[in-house]
RNA sequence: GGUCCCGUAGCUCAGCUGGAUAGAGCAACUGACUUCUAAUCAGUAGGUCACAGGUUCGAAUCCUGUCGGGAUCACCA
């Protein structure tokens, strides 16, 4: 039981004591004292005023009277209006900080024996991975350290949407026009060189739909409608029904992806070297973000999956059938629409495959709770899902939840890989390391190490600064990403967190043999930075559960950033090594030795590595 | 049109289970490196918390409505 638990008991004991009245103690609001007033935690008193029917101050002072007498804590108060602000007594500070660097893994939650499933990422493989799938991978990624922290045992996928028209694209462009490139030969990374197909393919059919234009066919087709009169913006409407009637291009890919799902034999051993260059590319551009799952799971296996289920359902009368044969879920009781599951002709769709998905997955892993990390475009699809498999009464129904991002955009607007107007995960990442070594040979620092372990600190700082920059945002706002304008290094940003646990190594390194962490008793003359650095570690196991709750990797990133800032402060004004008093000294180091171990903590959940130094 | 998300300093964002005078960073200006790593610290300046009502001893936070931005409402994924 941590100190604070103990003194919301001893406070409902003193209510109890003072009106007879019982106070569960988890309902009482106690916090950090604001720095304006004299204390170190804060109870607030106007909620209790009515069991005593006295005034907020007066209660106050009895309260506190009480508390002073009974408990261990406390050592005196004040009262300012409905506060009642309360000090502790100096064993408080050194026990907690002992327990704190005493606690292997401080912070990680009670194991909460139930498993859970994140998926991200969830990449096509007809072009490499994006700005987007970084939001996406690194909100994914940390989402399942966060919940591995909280308790769970937490299983990470991906599910590769290995298959359809957009592959067979990038297949027929490299058939035309590829003259057996290979990455092999060309020393081009793979989801890179596929992906040129796939903008190559587009601008040749870009190019054929404005041949077209000008042909007898088009002319009849523009007559044949009256709904949009002016020319240019029609025939941009109807590139889609171009591709599906008339184009030769569109025709090809089309029989493509029919030969794909007759398994005939040159289409298969096309799509398979493909597909193995672009998952061999995505591998590396997930190695450098430092990201794994347990399990891959590909569409072309998953896509015909969910049918016996769908089949189960029309049984029990969770779905009914059309007059044409289509299966179909109605959810207008529960304020949603109707939705299709089964296409008339048996076949499976979005929905269908994730139904069957869901099931492969808890009988893969026993999974009986499913994070998906998926864009907000989506919101509508997963609450279908996530209704229809409660419908269908699954065990695992009842604790889905999808985390839902707002879409990343350039100043010029949405991405679109077709046009090739996107930035590259893997440049982006070269680019943060570069910035990071830019920004140190400026300083001129990190010197005396050998050139691999300066790129590799240069990595690791680019790094963070790019994952902080994305994690420390809420989910939900929409991101404009200007990568002209470089990800800053100073400030609130992920190399100051390092720079924060670094100044620590650097100080322990030169300490070396000189202290004992036992010998801390001694120190009682507390200033306000050690109080408030010890409060805000004591608070690193709430922020973790609170986070796991939210799903929220920014808590997480602002209760780092917070901690680095008090220490960075801290730092100035006392001079640690400097220390007289020799159980200060301890003390003070100690508390240093703690911070540094919260913050690598903290920050692995982000997916973010500490140099040890910079 | 229905549903959902967002709106806080010039910019990027915290704060939202109601609590004391709304906080950071960037950008601007000023100061601090012979002293544990200045990717740091201290300071100046910057606010009708989109707007209007309501609930409350107390509202950026809860409720209702309005406005602005976005998403979604396919036998696509």
């Amino acid at each position: 039981m941590s100190a604070l638990t103990k003194l919301k008991a001893d406070i409902a004991k003193a209510i109890k004591k003072l009106t007879g009245q019982e106070v569960e103690p988890k309902t009482l609001t106690l916090s950090s004292t604001r720095k304006e007033f004299e204390g170190d935690y804060t109870l607030l008193v106007f909620p209790l005023a009515r069991y005593f029917g006295k005034s907020p101050e007066e209660v106050g002072k009895l309260i506190g009277e009480e508390l002073k007498a009974s408990s261990t804590v406390v050592d005196d108060y004040n009262t300012i209006k409905g506060f009642l602000n309360l000090s502790f007594a100096p064993e408080y500070w050194t026990d907690t900080l002992t327990a704190i660097n005493t606690t292997e893994n401080f912070g990680k939650g009670a194991p909460k024996d139930k498993r859970v499933m994140v998926e991200f990422s969830s990449p096509n493989t007809n072009k490499p991975l994006h700005l987007g799938h970084i939001r996406n991978i690194l909100l994914g990624w940390s989402v399942s350290k966060i919940m591995d922290a909280a308790g769970y045992e937490v299983i990470t996928t991906q599910v590769v949407n290995d298959r359809g028209i957009a592959i067979c694209k990038s297949m027929l462009a490299w058939e035309k026009w590829g003259d057996g490139i290979t990455p092999e030969n060309s020393g081009k990374k793979g989801d890179f060189l596929v992906g040129d197909f796939y903008v190559k393919f587009n601008t040749e059919f870009s190019k054929e739909y404005s041949d077209w234009q000008t042909s007898k066919e088009a002319e009849a087709v523009f007559k044949n409608q009256n709904e949009i009169q002016d020319k240019a913006k029609f025939f941009d409407e109807y590139k889609n029904n171009y591709f599906n009637e008339y184009s030769k291009l569109g025709s090809e890919a089309r029989q493509m992806l029919l030969k794909w799902e007759n398994k005939e034999s040159e289409t298969m051993e096309l799509w398979k070297n493909m597909n193995s260059w672009v998952l061999n590319g995505f591998d590396q551009t997930y190695d450098k973000l430092g990201v794994h799952f347990t399990k891959s799971y590909f569409e072309s296996d998953t896509y015909i999956l969910g049918r016996s289920i769908v089949e189960e359902g029309l049984k029990k009368g969770v779905f009914y059938k059309e007059k044409d044969g289509s299966i179909w879920v109605d959810l207008t009781d529960a304020n949603m629409d109707k939705k299709i599951v089964l296409r008339s002709d048996g076949t499976s769709l979005y929905i269908t495959q994730d139904i069957g998905t869901a099931e492969l997955r808890y009988k893969d892993f026993n999974t009986e709770k499913m994070i998906y990390v998926v864009g907000d475009e989506q919101e509508y699809h997963f609450k279908v899902l996530f209704e229809i498999l409660k419908r269908l009464e699954r065990p695992y129904a009842s604790d889905m939840y999808h985390l839902s991002y707002g879409m990343v955009e350039l100043p010029t607007g949405k991405m679109k890989s077709r046009e090739g107007k996107v930035v590259d995960a893997d440049d982006l990442i070269n680019q943060m390391t570069l910035e990071a070594r830019a920004n140190a040979e400026e300083k001129g620092i990190i010197d005396g190490s050998s050139d691999k372990e300066r790129n590799e600190i240069y990595r690791k700082i680019g790094m963070a600064a790019l994952k902080f920059f994305i994690l420390k945002v809420n989910p939900k706002r929409r991101m404009i990403f200007n990568p002209e304008e470089s990800v800053d290094l100073q400030g609130q940003t992920g190399p100051y967190i390092q720079n924060a646990y670094v100044r620590i190594k650097s100080i322990m390194r030169k300490a070396e043999g000189t202290y004992d962490f036992n010998d801390i008793s001694g120190y009682k003359d507390f200033n306000s930075h050690e109080k408030n650095l010890i409060t805000t570690l004591s608070s690193y196991p709430n922020t973790i559960q609170q986070a796991a709750e939210e799903y929220e990797p920014s808590a997480i990133a602002n209760y780092v950033y917070d901690l680095a800032k008090k220490y960075h402060k801290y730092y100035s004004e006392i001079r640690i090594l400097g220390t007289e008093d020799k159980s200060a000294r301890n003390f003070r180091l100690a508390l240093s030795y703690s911070v540094a171990q919260i913050l690598k903590s903290g920050m692995d959940l982000l997916g973010i590595e500490m140099p040890e130094r910079m």
